[in-house]
DNA sequence: ACGCTCTCCTGGCCGC
DNA sequence: TGCGGCCAGGAGAGCG
């Protein structure tokens, strides 16, 4: 579910309540989710203080005295920070008590997150070593994009969401920012020119800005930390919309598939 | 190397 | 109301 946005609305609101803090105790209560939780953090975390948060493609990495952890939030993950006596609620699988009372709590219906520890440098480990650009970032442009996707026959939407070739990029906004540039998702991404490109490099930058200032989008279970939804699925053009009337002509919004997601266009508007 | 499927898991919704 | 089937913000693994 999260895509950039939400996870970095999740790091805006998590950060100024943790960093400082001392971890007192882990509880962890699901043996397992992308991978497996692993037991020693009972043992490894506490005593330790959490010096900085930061945020790398849609993983969350949090920097201990010792080490860092490795947060992902996979389709449904969400972490808050609460009182640690706050009751446990179904989904519930990890908490990091702090001496301060408060508690970073995860929570993920369906356990595709993960929740690691690493003594090592977080970005050379194999979930993070082969990330592309963020699409933030003065690196990430469409020349880069033109270059990369030379010879590419896969649609330009799978391209965009390949964690490879730009990071942070989900379904809900490749399908947005591919009507907002005006190119069919389904177009071999090595058959578009430079100035598309350029096109849809704006896109998604606007895009995943304007989405990051309305706290990310909530379908059904994002919850920003301090537990309100995301605002930008009011903004949302296309995702979701099919048979609905396209902002931009009389035509309506199809729905497809491809790379097994679910794909939102205008084939007029969409080329 | 590339690109396509399958897979992990729970829950919500739709149709019968 | 109950049940089966299908769908959902991701992405690693394994295959041809």
């Amino acid at each position: 579910m999260p895509e950039l946005p939400e996870v970095e609305t999740t790091l805006r609101g998590i950060t100024p309540h943790i960093v400082g803090q001392t971890v007192l105790e882990l509880v962890l209560r699901t043996a397992k989710l992308r991978w497996p939780l692993d037991p020693h953090l009972r043992d490894i975390l506490p005593g330790q203080k959490i010096l900085s948060v930061e945020r790398r493609a849609k993983y969350l990495l949090v920097h201990c005295d010792q080490g860092t952890l490795i947060i992902h939030l996979g389709m449904s993950g969400v972490l808050r920070v609460i009182s640690a006596d706050m009751t446990e609620q179904k989904h519930d699988h990890v908490d990091m008590i702090f001496t301060n009372g408060q508690a970073l709590r995860f929570t993920d219906p369906r356990r595709f997150g993960m929740f690691i520890y690493t003594s090592e440098d977080p970005k050379k480990h194999k979930c993070l070593v082969n990330l592309g650009p963020e699409p933030l970032a003065n690196d990430f442009t469409a020349k880069y994009l033109y270059q990369t996707s030379r010879l590419k026959k896969q649609a330009v939407k799978t391209f965009i969401m390949d964690q490879k070739n730009v990071v942070g990029v989900g379904n809900i906004y490749a399908n947005e920012a591919l009507f907002q540039a005006g190119i069919d998702p389904a177009r071999s991404a090595g058959r578009i020119g430079l100035k598309r490109y350029e096109k849809l490099v704006v896109s998604i930058k606007t895009i995943l800005k304007k989405a990051i200032v309305a706290g990310g989008t909530t379908i059904s279970d994002f919850r920003q930390s301090d537990g309100r939804p995301g605002y930008f699925d009011q903004q949302l053009l296309v995702y979701g919309r099919d048979g609905e009337k396209c902002p931009n002509c009389d035509n309506s919004i199809k729905s497809t598939r491809l790379g097994q997601r679910s794909t939102y266009y205008c084939p007029h508007c969409q080329r």
